[in-house]
DNA sequence: GTGTTCGTTCGTAAATATACGAACAGGATT
DNA sequence: AATCCTGTTCGTATATTTACGAACGAACAC
């Protein structure tokens, strides 16, 4: 076992993938990305959730810093995050490019390498 | 609150999102990514968890459909999944492609819009 | 003020995640 | 066969997640 701790970056992008590891939190993403308006009951009549549940979801998408919130009277308006949306895009398109398909694919099967089933 | 539930997108993606929302999880992608021998034991090494800790990550990594293990002897040799790698890939791009930045930039704060600070 | 509406917070329950050491099992070595 | 090596599984403890209804508070409408 080694002593090092992750890096940063390891850190966040985990942190963020953890955020977006629930149905409910793609869905509020993906509805905020589509709509210019966002208020909590808009969000709340698009998921198959209790209020309490969606009010929690976005919660945590905003504690990830993936989303903001803002009162507006009687009503609360959510949107994306711009600046730490774009460091997760980074950090997940660095990840990808990082696990490149087919990088241990080899003519056929005759090497001492991975080639697990 | 809606009757119905979440896309099939949406629910695999919050899947792959989920198994990589540990930093354990995260290291062992990259690990894997750029190793091509890929045994338990290495992983191990590098990692600052404990044996048990980390058998429990490669199975959940595995469960999600990322990676694959293949038992060598004594040993165990692990490498990623390609096939599910690549829809994994392919769900987050879109879904990046989804929520691009800065699609609600205006002029200034002067719209009945979101401007959530 | 009284009542309404909107969304959060509280309290709670059940499930899942994270972590570890100990015990185990299957192959390799002697 | 007895032992060693490698990695998994077991048992366990603690923390976090997910979910809901009920209660609450703040702004608005009357």
């Amino acid at each position: 076992m080694a002593n090092n701790e992750y890096t940063y970056k390891q850190e966040r992008l985990a942190r963020y993938a953890k955020a977006l590891g629930n149905p409910a939190r793609i869905a509020i993403m993906e509805f905020l990305a589509a709509q210019d308006e966002c208020f909590f009951g808009q969000l709340h009549e698009e998921l198959p959730i209790a209020k309490a549940t969606c009010s929690q979801h976005l919660s945590e998408l905003k504690d990830a810093g993936l989303i903001k919130g803002e009162i507006d009277g009687l009503r609360t308006r959510y949107c994306i995050d711009q600046k730490n949306w774009k460091e997760c895009k980074l950090l997940f398109e660095e990840f990808i490019a990082k696990c490149p398909c087919n990088r241990n694919k080899r003519p056929e099967g005759n090497s001492s390498k991975c080639n697990c089933k």
